[in-house]
DNA sequence: CTACTTGCAAATAATTTGCATGCGA
DNA sequence: TCGCATGCAAATTATTTGCAAGTAG
């Protein structure tokens, strides 16, 4: 997802390209290891170089770009939601219980052939999964007891 | 999960049997279709019944129900969490991304086979997992539009 | 120019905490 | 009796909303 790409997104759905949401994007793209950032870690990240934006800018921002599909909600049972650029190559997280550390696995257990058994039976149209593995990480696995 | 077996694994724990706490239970035993309660649901249950009962008293002693393991918490992604009663028999849920109605399905994607392979590989040490379907229910399927 | 955006402040909603009182073992 | 539990009230945290002022196109 290249910043060019989402600019012209934002234009053919009539959104302005205004500095804050520039800025919200280069916070997803700067973020090299993709880790998922929560509203309030975006926030702190623009803040640096853009001090006067306001938090429910970063919330009211976020769901147009989980409208666009520029970004994917995540939650991690941790009472706040974490968004993370939308790679477009499907995958989940482990996530360590004890640090709170994410990494991306490419791993899907799901197949289109459950996936239609499952709408079948239930008649029930499923349109997306999550999938999150909890456990501890290397360095927290030591000091867990 | 038997509430004669929840009051003795209270004593085993230390825990006080306060009327409060067999009231919970039962918001949950009697619960019959096992549909994932949110805590204010089960303060609304119980109100009925115990009038005087705080919603922070159920807040708390969640926590300690799930402590024993007598009932998971399950988050599907409206801003607050869900527990029901821990059955025993691993499942997983169908959630409608409409009415928010839940299902659960005895289907569990994940083997102990993928699970080795990730720890090996992640060096992460998988404690438990979360599977959740989002996606229309019957109801919902004709209004969808 | 003007509809879309923003910042501010205040509202909501879920959950947590401090504290004095209460009650089960 | 004694320490865990509870109810109340207030605090916290995440998120949302109303509104007047600002700005991209």
């Amino acid at each position: 997802m290249k910043e060019d790409y989402v600019i012209e997104l934002f234009r053919k759905n009539g959104y302005k390209i205004t500095p804050q949401r520039q800025e919200i994007l280069k916070a997803f793209t700067g973020n090299h290891d993709n880790h998922p950032l929560s509203a309030e870690e975006v926030h702190q990240k623009i803040i640096e170089s853009y001090p006067n934006i306001g938090i429910d800018t970063i919330y009211r921002n976020l769901i147009v770009f989980l409208n666009l599909g520029i970004i994917n909600k995540l939650n991690f049972r941790e009472g706040k939601s974490r968004y993370e650029l939308n790679s477009g190559k499907h995958h989940h997280h482990l996530v360590c219980l004890k640090c709170g550390i994410t990494e991306e696995i490419d791993y899907c257990p799901f197949k289109t052939l459950d996936w239609e058994k499952i709408e079948e039976e239930k008649k029930f149209e499923i349109k997306k999964h999550s999938f999150e593995l909890f456990g501890y990480c290397e360095l927290c696995r030591e000091k867990k007891h």
